[in-house]
DNA sequence: TCTGGGGTCCTAGGACCC
DNA sequence: TCTGGGGTCCTAGGACCC
């Protein structure tokens, strides 16, 4: 029989910038560039470009300094993270009034597993929903995984639907270059054209064994798996417990003076601790990284004697592992990172 | 044009122990 | 004498994602 057990992706359509023309109905229909303090000329890069930017060549990930290049008429906006996350909580109840196990994988987008004999009607209908609770529109993909469905979101964008599953695999994505998938990248995807995998149909078809020798025992023969597109079903709603904490920033002005490396350690480890506490879950490990002139990063890190939540315990730690780069070199970016015990299994 | 910030998971080498 | 094998922990780095 046929199963009615779907998954859906939800992703907002250009989430920052739709949430910062909801509060600026006059930037509606121009292009708009959200990112870092929304000043060009700094050291910053773009979180989100409305479609009208994009029009333009601006994309999410390149510097402001070439943003501006590429549409000096834009719009740049300071990024406010504490806005994008109430507007998430809006658009994250909307999914909840659904029947359905929600599981959210970031500020703007969802996996919904659900059970329907008519999973289009369904998601037009979450797209309508979404967009009377929060005024923004979204885009849903549906599939018989969450890599089909996750992968199907962007064919539906903007506004749109798109149901991806085992019978329509091939000919949706077996001509595409493997990196269209989710988990490939583009240092991944050099690697398998190498070995003479260009296309996902390529990748379906490769030898496990062959592709475990170059790329690992775990990641060689699941990249196989996602050439086939298979890929998990189970849709979790436990709440997500963090591994991690970290802070960094990148200054406009490279350090050269080691007490203000070592300051700047105290001030993001103390920004970490307020994370930390919130938690209420131990440290175990804590990292450093740096990021030297002109973009060339380390990181050192290293146990603590016993798990702690402790402020001076934790930023000795920091500070140690500071003290174990060579910090005769300008440095652009630090970051301090504390790591929690793992979660027990089943999380 | 000169490259953010916050995360996750995997790999590999060396230390250390039996 | 100059040589094992397995298991686990620690650490650094790589790749990817949003």
């Amino acid at each position: 029989m046929v199963s009615d057990r779907w998954v859906l992706h939800v992703d907002l359509d250009q989430f920052i910038a739709a949430v910062e023309v909801l509060r600026r109905p006059e930037l509606r229909g121009l292009p708009v560039v959200v990112g870092g303090q929304g000043d060009p000329t700094r050291r910053a890069v773009v979180a989100t470009a409305s479609y009208e930017a994009r029009a333009f060549g601006v994309r999410s990930g390149i510097p402001l300094k070439l943003a501006v290049k590429r549409c000096p008429q834009a719009v740049f906006l300071p990024s406010d993270p504490a806005a994008y996350t109430a507007a998430s909580a809006e658009v994250m109840a909307a999914l909840r009034e659904f029947d359905a196990v929600v599981e959210v994988l970031g500020w703007d987008e969802a996996f919904l597993g659900v059970t329907t004999a008519d999973p289009v009607t369904l998601a037009r209908e979450i797209h309508d929903v979404v967009l009377d609770r929060t005024r923004l529109h979204c885009s849903v993909g549906i599939g018989d995984n969450k890599l089909r469905a996750k992968l199907a979101t962007d064919f539906g964008k903007p506004q749109g639907v798109f149901l991806l599953t085992a019978e329509n695999w091939f000919e949706v994505m077996g001509e595409r270059p493997t990196d269209a998938l989710w988990g490939i990248g583009a240092k991944t995807a050099r690697k398998l054209t190498e070995l003479g995998l260009t296309t996902v149909a390529d990748l379906a078809a490769a030898d496990p064994d062959t592709l475990a020798v170059r790329m690992g025992p775990t990641i060689g023969p699941w990249l196989r798996t996602l050439g086939l597109g298979a890929g998990s079903t189970e849709v979790s709603g436990e709440p997500y417990v963090p591994r991690s904490h970290s802070h960094e920033t990148t200054f406009q002005e490279n350090l050269t003076d080691v007490e203000d490396m070592r300051a700047a350690v105290v001030e993001l480890t103390g920004r970490l601790m307020a994370e930390v506490n919130a938690d209420g879950r131990p440290v175990i490990r804590v990292g450093v990284k740096a990021r030297f002139a002109p973009f060339f990063t380390q990181t050192r890190s290293l146990t603590l004697a016993g798990p702690t939540t402790d402020q001076a315990d934790i930023e000795a730690a920091a500070l140690v592992a500071l003290e174990r780069f060579e910090l005769d070199r300008p440095v652009r970016l630090l970051g301090v990172r504390a790591e929690f015990t793992p979660p027990p299994e089943g999380y």
